[in-house]
DNA sequence: ACTATCCTGAGT
DNA sequence: ACTCAGGATAGT
């Protein structure tokens, strides 16, 4: 569910609420979510620890510790860490860390969510992690860096974009709504997208990053912001979730078409 | 470059 | 009963 603007929100809100606090206890309902230890070590290893900061790159989070590990969390479809400062029951718990003052709840309704143990000094031995590109709203992702990744490959430009090698933190909903801000068809070979396509591209990307940054990021269905609420982005999307309904900018029906086994909505008139 | 898969829940 | 879902990856 979550991409770049849904994680950030969490983020800054766990920063301001979570971070200084110390972890007292860990408790672990679903112990597969932890992909590089055990359950007891998991815990252990945590259990004491103060949470010295948390950060983000692309769609993963990082609560930063005192101790010689630190917690890296995906929250891939359905996760949400949630700062509670009073005990509430929520639905989908699957781990608790009981901090000094409050508590974090990591909530995941289908559990496909991976937490793992990291080095504190730099996260590393995580795959997908490592092997991140550039964040897509950051200064490294410039448009000479797009030609240069476009260009070499023969995937569509859907695929490319929600790869997160080539740059991190699009996902299925960014995706739609930047290719319809840009005006590109979303089965378009990358290699033939101009490098004026390009440009406008850029910046439709870091304009749909920040338009669901500033909402608290979009909620469909299960997202949730650190502090247990909803987001707003959901009333400014033109085209996910709209096929059938007229297109913003033309009047002609958004279409809904499976690219790379993602569901993708563009307006056929507009984007070519 | 596709597809099958990991899961649960909601909608048709 | 069946399809779909904001993600990622191990297969083919």
């Amino acid at each position: 569910m979550p991409e770049l603007p849904e994680v950030e929100t969490v983020r800054a809100y766990l920063e301001t609420a979570a971070a200084g606090k110390r972890i007292e206890r860990v408790d672990l309902l679903l112990p597969r979510l932890v992909k590089n230890a055990g359950p007891e070590p998991f815990c252990r290893a945590l259990e004491g620890q103060q949470i010295t900061g948390v950060k983000r790159r692309g769609k993963y989070l990082l609560l930063q510790c005192s101790g010689a590990v630190s917690l890296l969390v995906h929250l891939r479809m359905t996760g949400a860490l949630i700062y509670q400062a009073e005990e509430s029951v929520i639905q989908g718990t699957r781990a608790v860390f009981t901090l000094d003052e409050g508590r974090l709840i990591y909530r995941d309704i289908r559990t496909l969510g991976c937490l793992w143990l990291v080095p504190s000094e730099g996260p590393a031995g995580v795959k997908g992690y490592d092997s991140l590109g550039p964040d897509a709203n950051s200064p490294a992702c410039t448009e000479a860096y797009m030609i240069e990744k476009f260009s070499s490959s023969r995937r569509t430009i859907k695929a490319v974009l929600l790869d997160q090698t080539v740059m991190a933190g699009l996902g299925n909903i960014y995706v739609d709504e930047a290719l319809f801000s840009a005006g590109i068809a979303p089965q378009r070979r990358c290699s033939s997208i101009s490098a004026g396509e390009v440009k406008r591209l850029h910046q439709a990307i870091r304009d749909v990053l920040a338009q669901g940054l500033q909402h608290g990021g979009t909620t469909i269905r299960d997202f949730i912001g650190g502090n247990g609420k909803e987001g707003s982005n959901q009333a400014f999307l033109r085209v996910y979730g709209k096929e059938g309904t007229p297109c913003p900018q033309c009047g002609s029906l958004i279409v809904y078409v499976k690219s790379g086994g993602r569901g993708t909505r563009y307006c056929p008139h507009c984007q070519q």
